[in-house]
DNA sequence: ATAATATATGAGTAATTATTCATATGTTCA
DNA sequence: TGAACATATGAATAATTACTCATATATTAT
């Protein structure tokens, strides 16, 4: 059937996605880079919530990192998982008559 | 952008598929409906365990319940889950050259 | 060099959670 | 009725984890 590596990626994968507040990071970051601060004010949590989270989200390759000047930018690492989140947006708000602001 | 309801919900759903146990039970049903101790072989795990992450599948709607005797049949509620674990498997196993038994 | 700004990080903590163990409930059959 | 089987459940525990607070590091500007 499906590879055990494969099924525990997958499962970490949805892990990392499966916290509101990292996977409202992603979201954001789905419409195109942002500096740390940039999320910080976005998401509505701490500086350091968010920085911790961040490293989570690098770790998991899930994001990279791009360091410029005193600022550093964050944004969705490959497609695979843009795919995998949008994927889920689109079954989620399946039903919705209009999107409003998080 | 999106609905805040809507990012906690797929965050949710991340959240259960987020287990290799659960997981592990999910795409096993992907196959089909089984009874739970079809399930309990196939994933290796004790009846208890299986029993207790079912209820919480069940709980989430991820999957539903069907008694025949005594015996009690679990399947995949929607095709949302669905699409959204089979997406979730492409996206892994994108690359492999041959698959095999879990 | 110092201040100001941006980000990261370590320790500590409270909350959540997956499992095991023991037992309960429900169902079928003799 | 009682034994055998299938599933569920409650309590206890160990492990994980998201956050806060305080502080460190790095960069730019004065």
């Amino acid at each position: 059937m499906y590879k055990k590596e494969n099924l525990e990626h997958l499962s970490y994968m949805f892990d990392m996605l499966g916290d509101v507040s990292r996977l409202s990071i992603v979201v954001h970051l789905l419409k195109g880079k942002k500096s740390v601060s940039e999320i910080v004010s976005l998401v509505g949590m701490s500086q350091s919530a968010v920085s911790h989270q961040l490293r989570i989200l690098k770790d998991a390759q899930i994001l990279k990192r791009e360091k410029v000047g005193k600022a550093v930018y964050y944004s969705i690492a490959d497609n695979h998982v843009e795919t995998i989140v949008k994927n889920g947006l689109v079954h989620m708000t399946h039903g919705d008559a209009h999107e409003e602001e998080l």
